[in-house]
DNA sequence: GTAGATTCAGTATATGGTTATCGATATGAA
DNA sequence: TTCATATCGATAACCATATACTGAATCTAC
């Protein structure tokens, strides 16, 4: 199982693919392209790793990094072409081709997912919604039918969908998960907070949102209950 | 400003406090957390690294590792207290104080947060929501009130609140996080998918979806475009 | 056209986090 | 009690990523 939750909880036990690019260069391909398309929709043509850095809080040398990674080749002095820059990124994570998926849980996580058009620009393209809650199947949710969950599998096959979406309670994302996999789905987007077991060849990627919040609370609570002296020494 | 955009693009320009934890550690307590409610609640009182590890899908020398940093002591052979290990966790993230937010942009996924009770389980208690359309002002959303947003900067200071959740589209964030910084909020849960300029001492976590899409979309498509072998060989 | 400044690409070093090793300690069986 | 085994805590080696360095390419200004 190649998992990798929040570039942190890769599985240490076995790397089968050790990836060609860091991925914390991976995770930032996506800033660097939201801001080049500003900068397009600005008129701007060209622009440098040190602009970029300076524009969003990076050392130029860790931005020149990265975009190696995409394989663009700059020019010295002038830096990049910002159109042929964000259609290299396009095209190395994917966002070219259209990724369908299909969403099991729609509850409030999972509406809100099925309500962003915006994911469409990025490559993914929500087909359909599952549920196991009877009052829910048969109706539309932002323009997407919700299906009874043992549809799932057959569709899938049917309709060579690769991406599965979790957006159900943890207790039952494994039991979806399994579901998933006997549809042919070769990658999931978890958002409960609970580990899978799937087999070898499945792409896991959990999102959790509750290892943000720890984050985010330790830091409140290390504020509001260190002194600033010891806080700075740390 | 403490950028840390999930743990990738913490900026490196300064480093005016290095965490005395890992971030990559500290991300992962939240699933030990999780695992160990689990274990409980199955009425299992201790519990060993190895067994962690075996669950969870980590060496157990990581796990040691991690749980270490929350200053718990084990003892060897037996391994930890699991009642006493929740509790270490909860108290170093600071779980067990309640954290009241306030959450600017009520529409999708503001709506979702809104709704997640559980969250209270673990420190933060959402207490009102703002949204700029006066059609939203004023209406209730799972409970909670949604006020106009030039109501946020004087409440968030009258009620003490010191952190605050962007929900709302990307070219608005800005505007919010200068109004919750004139409001006296410390630290910012940021789901918008752009970079803001807040003070030095001011916490920005940034929760970008689009970084995970990436990662996500980049492995699909590697495995799609890419021949096996030459996979394997990367 | 040349000098100087800037930035790129490639290589090297430093840092931080992960994994391995080692001795110490607690448990259970002989 | 004594021995075997599992696990802990601490320290050390290792690896991935971030940062620094070097030389070549390109542009601007004179
Ligand atoms: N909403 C949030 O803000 C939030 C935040 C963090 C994590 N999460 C996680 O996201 C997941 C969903 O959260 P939510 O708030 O949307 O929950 P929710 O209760 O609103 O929605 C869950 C949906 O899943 C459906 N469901 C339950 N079992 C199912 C099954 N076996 N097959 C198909 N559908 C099933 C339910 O009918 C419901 O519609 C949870 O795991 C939660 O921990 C949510
Ligand atoms: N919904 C998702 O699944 C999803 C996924 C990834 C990222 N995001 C990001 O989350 C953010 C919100 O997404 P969404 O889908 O909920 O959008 P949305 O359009 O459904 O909701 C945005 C809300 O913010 C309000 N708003 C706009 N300007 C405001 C202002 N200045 N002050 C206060 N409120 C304001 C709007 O009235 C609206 O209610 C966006 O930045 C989006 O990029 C959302």
């Amino acid at each position: 199982m190649v998992i990798d939750m929040n570039l942190s909880i890769e599985s240490p036990l076995k790397r089968p693919d050790a990836p060609s690019i860091p991925q914390p260069s991976l995770r930032r391909l996506p800033q660097y392209h939201h801001y080049l398309v500003d900068l397009e929709a600005k008129g701007i043509g060209r622009v440098s790793c040190s602009t970029i850095g300076r524009d969003l809080n990076l050392v130029p040398i860790q931005v020149r990094k990265d975009l190696q990674y995409t394989g663009i080749i700059g020019k010295p002095k002038t830096g990049y072409s910002v159109t042929e820059l964000i259609l290299t990124i396009e095209t190395f994570l994917g966002w070219n081709n259209v990724n369908e998926a299909f969403l099991v849980g729609a509850g409030n996580l999972g509406t809100a997912l099925l309500g962003h058009e915006r994911f469409s620009k990025f490559g993914l393209q929500i087909v359909a919604a599952f549920d196991s809650d009877p009052q829910k199947a048969g109706i539309w949710i932002h323009n997407k039918a919700v299906l009874p969950l043992d549809k799932l599998a057959d569709l899938a096959q049917r309709m060579s969908i690769h991406l599965g979406i979790i957006t159900a309670p943890a207790e039952n994302a494994q039991t979806i998960a399994d579901e998933m996999v006997k549809g042919g789905i070769q990658a999931i987007w978890n958002f409960a907070p609970v580990k899978l077991n799937v087999p070898a060849h499945i792409i896991v990627h959990n999102e959790d949102l509750y290892s943000s919040l720890a984050s985010l609370s330790w830091k409140l609570a290390r504020r509001f209950r260190v002194p600033i002296q010891e806080r700075e020494a740390v």
